[in-house]
DNA sequence: TACAAGATTAGAGTATACTCTATGGTATAT
DNA sequence: ATATACCATAGAGTATACTCTAATCTTGTA
């Protein structure tokens, strides 16, 4: 498919598409057989990468953060070692992000609470 | 206490609590029996505020956003339905938060295993 | 009393993540 | 053929969230 199909299955404009892909969060590969333009094409790996973007980004992460959790499993820029280490620090984050929007759901009923009871 | 020692008690710098100040994130008060400075003085309440604020943003709130939640408990902004409405809205993105994390966990672990099975 | 440490404000500078404009070429329906 | 819809690249512009500098004043210790 073309950026602007890609853009419309995922929601996301082509700018910021353009802008993951000059990034190094995704590709699109050109045609060779064609000759008469240089259009680029994508792929359901390029669904799935921009999807997880999307939610990851939600969360807190970062584009460089992405961009090392994708590397880690799509491409060969690490070694197994490194990537297993860079998934486990991810996790660790997500861990600690669990923690956190757990307190903070506690925090926001109990401030819930307080408003309902006037006590602010 | 004075700014610094608010900066020392949170880990965050001098910079960044001026910069949530001028936000409307917290504010410190001035000694009114004091002429000789104009020196700002913070409380307990600053330093609830401000790991409040670090929490928010690990797990990816705006200042906007984390300036709704504390307008809705701390101030006298909003009405008492609007302080709720927020509150629900803030309870509700939380919630998805909370589920794109779990998924990402798993997604994450299903990486690792097909890293460590030689699968990518 | 001198001087280092710490306070204030205003405003400049930086990093990140988009978002858009300009320019020029390509594809497709009428 | 031509309109309009789409593609590409380069680079400018914007929003958010800091981060720091400069200038000036106050406080506390030697």
């Amino acid at each position: 498919m073309l950026i602007n199909e890609l853009s419309k299955r995922t929601g996301i404009s082509t700018f910021t598409i353009r802008f993951y892909e000059k990034s190094g969060l995704l590709e699109g590969k050109q045609d060779e057989s064609i000759t008469s333009n240089n259009y680029f094409h994508y792929d359901e790996i390029s669904v799935e990468k921009l999807e997880f973007i999307r939610d990851a980004k939600s969360v807190g992460f970062t584009i460089k953060e992405i961009g090392q959790i994708i590397d880690a499993w799509y491409n060969n820029r690490y070694s197994k070692a490194q990537k297993l280490e860079i998934l486990d620090e991810k996790l660790t984050s997500l861990e600690s992000k669990l923690k956190e929007i757990k307190d903070m759901k506690q925090q926001i009923l109990q401030f819930k609470k307080d408003v309902a009871n006037d006590q602010c």
